[in-house]
DNA sequence: AAGCCGGGGAG
DNA sequence: CTCCCAGGCTT
């Protein structure tokens, strides 16, 4: 390139970019890679306070090897697609056992470690060594695809193979943990998905989207399609010294692993909960007090949750054994919970009458 | 190529 | 409400 891109952007980054994000400080192979992985999908207004009391948790990536789990998704939980956890964990044990603790330095290592993909290896190979490698990310994206007009949506093989040319391309051999910064900088303060501050861009001049006044265009936006809709009973099972039932979600799947409550078919009516607990789950309860229902969105469905509230008067057997426990309030609030659950119980609830 | 996998910020 | 975010894995 002979446009200098990259020098424009460096010269925007000295003077505007952000210097001082958390996992900026410290910098090192561990702390970058944390940061990337929670940073996938996920803004990072919203990633800050869970990297601060994950790195609290687990300074270094043996303590992290050597952690439980469940300890690994508590610290996730109310961050959403949790097979990150899951698999940062398992990527922390092979990093101690496979490589002795120390994070390869080139990007084709990398990609072996579980949940590291193309653009976070190049991340971290920039970013915490420093050695030139070409990220492609939601913010990168966007960038070039107005830069050079690419029409599509980036889901598509062709763009996606367009833009990472577009990012090999612009790439420096120099300051790459530098530029790194600041193409991604660039795209969340000033190329921004809607109303974009071209006047403050370092490189408007060769724009073609801002040359044609089509910023709006690119890129092009994923198709959409209806969600379909999807209705569970939760049940808040109390026992008599104010316990209350959970049950671990299958390791994969939606919110795999994590804690949830135990729920039932919504076939059920109201009027066969206590019936239904007794025969699925093997508990004696007493009369159910509806809680108002709510509507959360998943990535690809809605699920209409309608709570119930059942007080145990007697248990026969079942439950507290392989995947239902007992806990009592705050014990639950420290396990890795799915954030509407959470929320279910920690909010005073407005109980709706039967 | 398309689906799966969360939750929230911003408009 | 819609759109999308420092994506990767599975089918």
């Amino acid at each position: 390139m002979t446009d200098r891109f990259a020098d424009k952007l460096l010269a925007w980054y000295d003077q505007h970019g952000r210097h001082n994000l958390p996992w900026h400080h410290d910098r090192n192979a561990y702390r970058v890679w944390v940061s990337e992985i929670m940073l996938q999908q996920t803004q990072v207004t919203t990633v800050i306070p869970y990297f601060e009391a994950f790195m609290e948790r687990f300074p270094t990536v043996r303590d992290l090897a050597e952690a439980p789990v469940d300890d690994v998704l508590s610290h996730w939980s109310g961050l959403g697609y949790y097979a990150r956890a899951r698999n940062l964990h398992k990527a922390a044990t092979q990093v101690v056992d496979e490589f002795g603790g120390e994070f390869p330095a080139n990007a084709e290592t990398l990609e072996t470690l579980t949940g590291i993909g193309r653009s976070t290896a190049a991340a971290i190979v920039a970013q915490a060594f420093g050695k030139r490698a070409a990220i492609l990310d939601g913010n990168v994206k966007r960038v070039l695809a107005r830069h050079h007009a690419v029409p599509g949506w980036p889901g598509r093989t062709g763009v996606l193979r367009q833009l990472w040319e577009y990012a090999e391309e612009h790439t420096p051999d120099e300051r790459v943990r530098d530029y790194t910064q600041a193409i991604m900088d660039l795209g969340a303060m000033v190329c921004t998905r809607s109303k974009p501050e071209c006047n403050a861009c370092p490189v408007s001049d060769t724009c073609q989207a801002f040359a044609r006044n089509e910023t709006h265009l690119y890129p092009g936006s994923k198709p959409k399609k209806a969600k379909p809709e999807k209705t569970t009973w939760m049940l808040i099972l109390e026992d008599t010294e104010g316990r209350v039932l959970l049950e671990r979600r299958p390791p994969s799947g939606i919110w795999g692993g994590l804690w949830s409550l135990p729920e039932l078919d919504p076939a059920h009516g109201a009027d066969e909960l206590q019936q239904a607990c007794e025969r699925e789950l093997g508990l004696e309860c007493h009369e159910p007090e509806l809680i108002s229902g709510f509507r959360h969105t998943f990535s690809h469905y809605h699920l209409h949750i309608q709570p119930a509230r059942l007080s145990v008067q007697r248990q026969k057997g079942v439950a507290e054994s392989g995947r239902f426990q007992w806990f009592y309030p705050d014990q639950a609030l420290n396990m890795g919970l799915p954030a509407p659950i959470r929320t279910l119980l920690t909010e005073p609830e407005q109980t709706a009458l039967l």
